[in-house]
DNA sequence: CTCATTTAGTTCGATATGAAATTATTATCG
DNA sequence: CGATAATAATTTCATATCGAACTAAATGAG
């Protein structure tokens, strides 16, 4: 090989970008009309890390402008899935906290789910995924760094 | 570790969203306003693989939706980055090939990512880069055929 | 305490994205 | 051949995304 550097990090996001495409597309098929991958994946990080996070840190979470977090939550608000309630220590802040709905829905979409996933891991066994982690949780690091240094 | 399944393949498609989302801002930052890495991807892709190809090929190549396409190509089209003519076999189609000008864009646009690219490859050796590759494209494999069958 | 600065979130506007319907052309089958 | 089905691309329309300007609250320097 003795690749172009260059040309090898294209290929790496490259691929990255595709195989993004097409987990949302996976997941996307399994959620009711409207809602989106941006939608359970707030959810999930609510159950997964623990609710009454504050928009901005979400938005942090998950490297989107707060804009776009207002807006995602605003649709979860509206469905019924999260409560916004002011943020008790201060006053400019809010806390997403999850409501009974919005835990049933990301359960009932994680349900929905094993079955590809299941497909996936017939073909890829999980600990292959398990060892490409570990570089994929490095370079989502170093690329978080190096954005504010 | 022993991780339940379900767990570790949302943490690699969590990771992998992340990742994506920070190349992505990465890119745009040497882009010219107004082009998004939607664009740039399209000019690289054609580069790399070779211009004359549909458009129906370019949004399978990036498993977008056909209509987003079209929306690429006419802003790339508008700005002259590349040409759209009839394709001699078939009547229904068309062909995309680059400009000039989209090839100069596109090589501006590498050599800016060069400093970039140099920084992450200070922190993460190009070699486990490409270490990683073999999975992620396999994984991108088995998931675009998942698609269809 | 007061004013300037910083910070959290929203609003606004412009553009991107994508599902569904539409048009034009090609392929297929009787 | 002629009708029907399939395919490539566009158009339409609704929503997502996100930069920039804005509002409100907290911080902090004097």
């Amino acid at each position: 090989m003795a690749e172009d550097p260059i040309a090898t990090w294209f290929t790496l996001f490259n691929e990255i970008g595709i195989v993004n495409q097409l987990s949302s597309t996976l997941l996307e098929a399994q959620l009711p009309k409207g809602m989106l991958r941006s939608h359970f994946s707030v959810l999930n990080h609510l159950i997964r890390v623990s609710d009454g996070r504050t928009p901005l840190e979400l938005s942090r979470a998950f490297q989107v402008p707060k804009a776009s977090m207002t807006h995602t939550l605003a649709g979860l608000e509206k469905a019924g899935l999260v409560a916004l309630r002011p943020h008790p220590k201060d006053g400019r802040s809010k806390q997403v906290w999850l409501t009974e709905a919005g835990r049933a829905f990301r359960d009932d979409a994680v349900a929905a789910l094993e079955a590809d996933i299941e497909g996936l891991a017939a073909e890829i066994p999980t600990d292959e995924v398990a060892a490409a982690l570990p570089f994929l949780t490095r370079l989502r690091k170093v690329m978080d760094s190096a954005r504010d240094g």
